[in-house]
DNA sequence: GTTCCGCATGAATCGATAG
DNA sequence: ACTATCGATTCATGCGGAA
């Protein structure tokens, strides 16, 4: 198996014919949600959302390791004053393919979507659904403590971003890794709610989720140089982060646009970790801007 | 039908039996878990929770009003290192009954229990699942408004307190009415995420909720002189904070033991109510002990 | 180089209007 | 009647320009 980060244009269950059974440590993605992104696979009707996402986890189950893990970052839509019962079916149906459910994670999104209608308030957070092939499966804890007490989260979240900053002009890759040196001491172990915030950067691709979330599970369900799966990749923002974080992404997108822009995303990246532009300003901008 | 407060000993499916179709206004409950509270209704198993929730539900879909709402507090247990499907089977078999699933906000509890395993972090949330019985139901948005910002969420957690001490002292009753007041402006309409700590307060029943929890779906849901029911009253929160919220409270339990911790509770908050102990310190004291 | 302020902008949802 | 489109609503965040 090909042991550098690639990205592939095309529809996942075609391309995931290729990849060797048993050979992913981790699959993190945000599938196309139904009714949204509507160019994408044709616009996916919740009423038939389940049935079109199947062959795609029935592929998935295939070329993932039995000690890996499965994260999926879904939410249902409200349809006619209801919310959709289409992720709860999902649970259901991939349970019958032979995925068990491990967990659910919440994503508690700090900057929530505005509104006001009468009979609902913001929805403020999403399911991450972890599914594994068994009951034995790798899970690093220590990687993603937290220090303890009530500043924690927000301490954290500006943490993180700081030390990206100042790891990134270091040596230019492996961000994150060192979140626990500057607190220094502490460390308590996480909750399964995270309480992260949307990024609004990304202007070309509006469903893109923050770096911290597939950064958080990349750390807590693999290790350097494992196996890193985005089967919905988008504009590629988690197999960008894999490979910063030195595993080996992997990802796959079928609108040759988000193609295009994660690969644009890659390179940049890949170029970054070069020596010669290890002061690089302009590249550092630009690459922040874009994300 | 009976206006003032009242608790019942007894099982709800037949109590209920007792209750005008179509008469109350807001269900908040926290059913006793699968395998939790092994005493209550014979300590029910994950495989049989649905099965042995339909008929509760199917009688409370009698007794709410159409404009009303029923709120469930629930959470599905590990069994055999899964999540057990039990909740979203109950959306399901709730759907068929004639429920509509309007929303599930989740209770992001701020102190979770402690507790390390190797294959999974704290469950720090909780479901509560929002079904109603026809599209328009009443929701009162302005009465559960939050200071804007970062600081919102433990501003409005300091707030709180201070504004039920002084609405008590001055008045003994309708805590929490007036926390806009004390803010005066800049207030921003919450999210479906309510960020509250747990209490450990009630030593005498584990299976406690704070406070905060029904009265915060209390003001979003009624108005004075509604009708509240819990059916699974437990030590009796949700119809003693009714109470002081001048809503009418209906509360069946089926142990005793936690029948008359309510009863304590509830006679000593309608005794605090009497204008001649306005200013008793001890009964203040004991109050808020006990919750 | 900071800090401060104004402004645009979202994985949204409802209800009304148009076809 | 049923579907598609559009306007109104709303707030945390990051950006750019100004002081």
């Amino acid at each position: 198996m090909n042991r550098k980060t690639k990205i592939y244009l095309g529809d996942s269950k075609k391309v995931l014919k290729d990849f060797e059974s048993n050979s992913i440590d981790l699959i993190f993605t945000s599938p196309p949600y139904a009714d949204s992104r509507k160019n994408t696979y044709g616009g996916i009707h919740p009423d038939k959302y389940v049935e079109w996402f199947l062959p795609f986890s029935n592929e998935l189950l295939r070329v993932l390791k039995p000690t890996g893990t499965f994260v999926l970052n879904i939410k249902e839509k409200v349809v006619e004053g209801e919310r959709h019962t289409y992720v709860i079916d999902l649970i259901h149906e991939m349970k019958k393919q032979g995925w068990l459910w491990t967990e659910e994670f919440i994503w508690h999104k700090k900057n929530s979507y505005p509104g006001k209608w009468p009979n609902r308030f913001r929805d403020s957070w999403e399911r991450l659904l972890q599914f594994n092939k068994a009951k034995q499966f790798n899970m690093f804890q220590e990687e993603v403590m937290v220090p303890v007490g009530d500043w924690a989260k927000s301490r954290l979240k500006n943490l993180s971003k700081t030390d990206k900053k100042r790891d990134n002009a270091k040596n230019g890759s492996g961000f994150g890794k060192n979140v626990s040196n500057w607190l220094g001491r502490d460390l308590v172990y996480p909750t399964n709610v995270l309480h992260l915030a949307t990024e609004c950067n990304n202007k070309e691709h509006s469903a893109a989720f923050p770096d911290e979330l597939p950064e958080w599970f990349i750390k807590l369900f693999t290790k350097e140089g494992d196996f890193v799966l985005d089967p919905f990749m988008g504009s590629g923002t988690t197999v960008n982060v894999a490979n910063k974080m030195g595993r080996v992404g992997f990802g796959i997108e079928i609108v040759k646009e988000y193609y295009k822009l994660a690969e644009g995303q890659l390179s940049q990246n890949i170029f970054v970790d070069e020596p010669k532009v290890k002061y690089g300003k302009t590249k550092t901008g630009r690459r922040k801007k874009i994300r």
